[in-house]
DNA sequence: TTGAAAGCGCTAACAC
DNA sequence: GTGTTAGCGCTTTCAA
């Protein structure tokens, strides 16, 4: 009988097996602790014969090392927070599974911490992060609370935030910037020639700042810009819902940039719904260029955010830093690029 | 040379600030360091007074406890790992984001290790993962490795596998039958007077199961289930180039039964591209029921995968078990449902 | 090349 | 209600 089932008919409670420690293996290698600590840790200052003798027993009784222990000891937990908005929705999912598969590879784990857009969770969140004295922290998207900016500067753990750009990081950042984002499509639906453009606007203040950023280039154009604003995070339901309210307050709208991908993906649906065809009777821009982008049809012009990369340089700077490197470039702008296809 | 001694050579290291401890504490507040200790951890225990002092000092100099000694102490790291194929997708994260909320609201932080589709990563993964001595490890999606799995028994910590119904878990299990799914969803189509359906099945053993499941039912009613294999993960794009085999292929096809609702929607892009209407021409049916399912345009029928359950009902398992309460209910099966919209 | 001692920061158990 | 002692498992330092 399967242990599982016997427990499950007869109800007996699962011995909680002893963890085993470098004392259990220097016993049975006949070595003392330390040389144990050193066959798993730096190989090469054992003789091949106790290394051999050791690894054996390792891998025979099965021994894992405890990362509290040596984390307590050396005062590094290998470890990295991510803190983000949330985990749902395609927006930050590139930045944080690239940044956790660059950590794996330089033997960092990722612990995610998620604020749900609550400015008061923040700083609970915070505070259990640097609990566990992470070797750095990640802010995907954008923090909040000054409160949580005080706690982690007096940390003294490196932070980096990602996803904008500000001349005043907490620490590191690898962003770009929002407000260029807004001019530059500004510029490009102008260069279409499109005089009529309307923005579908999260509420967050990121797309804030690209619509201050569109406006302004429009501004030396003459050309007014509405704005309809969308709750965070955008959805394609709110994307078929923002533009039917776009056509029906601004009925001469003839170009609209949204505030992500999957709000554009509505807009598509709902403008298809509706008989219209873009991008004849309206152009359309997306944000993020994720996956799916490209695939859409018409596939869709949008502005690409590398997460990969933004992700990966995150990782590179938190591990260098733990490292002892000195950082010289605390400020990285990795830009963004629009990329054109059918639906403009 | 390793990385760290080639950076000391060159000189550019960091002296890192001294972190605040108990004893800071305990002597700015006049009292022993297991006052401080009581004041934080059982603030009944202390007379109103000394837990006065000692809070105002603990919040003037900013003092946060240390989760690596604590955790060590105790043998509880107040931390659950959580191991999946990707981040990527849509699949999971609904699970993923529901179990990060329901654990920290229990104040358990969540670890994130991705094995990306590769079995060989598995094991390296899960020691790093069982390094840390989690109070629970979350298996969302398949473990395949066959020492993975000796590995955590013999760790003795607590998992859940999720996304999938076997007698024969690990540990514990939330999950739900793909094979049943297979079925119902075969009898639903057949229901609705659909005779040609193709399966559009991503290339994992749970869609496998679905398939059978499917097939098993077919056969009943005198079907023949043709199946069109896609990668995983799934994407819009596979969707929109399985979609256009399965019309090259079997050109009579009535309904296809997709491996997710991203592979739906790609379904449903280029059907609308070739100027076929859905469901009149082909009647489609996702699964997950993600956010956008409802949205789409014709909505879109599924099976509804309750992923926000799964987290919770997960996060509870392991917190239970993390404080000894004996678990009688080690296999859960939360069900499914086939969420009837306007594309079949 | 190997080992003994000490301590990372915290808290259970036991005194007082 | 509070303090003292000891030790969780590991690894740096220093001695052999």
């Amino acid at each position: 009988m399967r242990a599982s089932a016997m427990q499950r008919s007869i109800g007996t409670v699962i011995k909680k097996t002893q963890a085993l420690t470098v004392h259990d293996v220097a016993r049975l290698a006949g070595v003392s602790t330390m040389t144990v600590s050193r066959a798993i840790n730096t190989p090469d200052k054992v003789s091949p014969l106790t290394l051999q003798k050791v690894k054996q027993v390792v891998a025979q009784i099965g021994y894992v090392p405890n990362a509290m222990a040596s984390g307590l000891r050396l005062s590094r937990a290998k470890l990295v927070a991510a803190v983000l908005p949330t985990l749902t929705g395609p927006v930050f999912q590139e930045t944080v599974r690239s940044l956790a598969s660059a950590l794996d590879q330089a033997g960092y784990q990722l612990m995610i911490g998620q604020t749900g857009y609550e400015t008061s969770r923040e700083d609970a969140l915070l505070d259990a992060v640097i609990r566990r004295r992470p070797d750095g922290i990640v802010l995907v998207g954008i923090l909040h609370s000054v409160e949580g900016r005080r706690q982690l500067l007096s940390s003294g753990i490196p932070v980096v935030e990602t996803w904008d750009l500000t001349p005043t990081p907490i620490d590191m950042l690898v962003g770009f910037s929002h407000e260029r984002i807004g001019e530059s499509v500004c510029r490009f639906l102008a260069g279409k020639g499109y005089r009529r453009p309307v923005l579908l606007t999260a509420s967050d203040p990121r797309a804030q700042r690209r619509l201050e950023g569109f406006r302004r280039a429009a501004g030396t154009l003459g050309l007014e810009v509405p704005a309809v604003v969308v709750d965070a995070p955008t959805t394609l339901a709110s994307g078929r819902s923002a533009i039917a309210e776009t056509l029906a307050l601004y009925p001469q709208t003839d170009a609209v940039f949204c505030s992500s991908d999957m709000l554009a993906l509505g807009v598509l649906i709902e403008l298809n719904a509706r008989g219209l065809v873009v991008p004849r009777d309206m152009g359309v821009v997306g944000l993020g260029d994720i996956e799916f982008a490209r695939s859409l049809d018409p596939p869709l012009t949008t502005v690409k955010i590398d997460g990969v990369r933004m992700g990966e340089l995150a990782a590179q700077l938190i591990v260098s830093r733990s490292q002892g490197v000195r950082i010289d470039q605390h400020i990285v702008d990795i830009g963004f690029e629009i990329v054109e296809r059918d639906s403009t």
